[in-house]
DNA sequence: GTTGAAAACGCGCCAGA
DNA sequence: TCTGGCGCGTTTTCAAC
């Protein structure tokens, strides 16, 4: 079992991360091998965590979450205890799809999606300034979205 | 073909988005009812748009790309055809994952995922400065990552 | 919508190289 | 570790209700 990825790993988890309906027989015609390599390699790469899981990717603004924002949040007070709590909170908000702590001007960058302007502002009214020691808090509102992907660059890693 | 999402089809959406390997035998078990109409109504909401596509969702730091970074731009020139070649050239570097246009501060925020802080400032150097017209690049650099999905949250749209 | 059943397909196993 | 092939299970399709 060894600790590291070589072209062929990397070279099944670039074809999985763009469609992981991929038949292990048409991955393996296209490394030129057979299946059973493949698919050993497949099921390595998920016991040993390189794919977490596989999932579908919807059509947010189709379905009618037609807005994305961005949220950069300082607080004012930074007890341990009181980090966990605020973090604990924003992570269970639906609307909330990513929560990060940042360098930078801010202290946390959340990512929403939500249906629209009004739903952005139910959010920031009813759920995120109840929380206390709430400090700045800045929108970027995204008026379009020219790539949304979690395709990571595995080229970089060879 | 009606042009709206009934109950059933947001929960089958909701368990696609949440594990895509989920058989239509088993979800037409939890939702109490057979096969054959959950079949066609996934077949329906991949031909009508709703799911896009199916991935593997990978572990970006077990993999080697450890750092995440939002990048806030503002450009100097606003000419239309500038705007939509920048674009294009920030869409074609594949360690940016995502782009978007936003009202605020910026005028883009980008997100990206990279190897470490070198890869990063190699970005910004080598791929990032070289285009004009680029006025202030300020950089929230993720120390960690609480919560980060692309599951959206249906519950608001029923 | 439901049921049931048949056909096609892909998975997973195994022996062999 | 890869090859190739066979059997099992599932999916998918297609009847009829």
């Amino acid at each position: 079992m060894s600790n590291t990825l070589d072209k062929i790993d990397t070279q099944i988890l670039d074809i999985l991360q763009t469609d992981s309906n991929r038949t292990t027989k048409s991955i393996a015609t296209e490394l030129g091998m057979t299946t059973s390599p493949i698919f050993e390699r497949i099921k390595k790469l998920e016991k040993e965590g390189y794919i977490k899981k596989y999932v579908a990717v919807l059509d947010n603004k189709k379905i009618g979450l037609k807005l994305t924002v961005f949220i950069g949040i300082t607080l004012q007070g930074h007890t341990r205890s009181y980090l966990e709590k605020f973090v604990k909170e924003i992570n269970n908000f639906p609307e909330v799809v990513e929560c990060h702590r940042v360098s930078g001007n801010f202290d946390y960058l959340l990512k929403l999606v939500v249906e629209d302007i009004e739903a952005y502002e139910t959010f920031i009214i009813t759920k995120l300034t109840l929380l206390p020691y709430l400090g700045n808090v800045q929108s970027l509102i995204a008026l379009s979205t020219s790539k949304e992907t979690n395709k990571i660059d595995l080229s970089a890693v060879l």
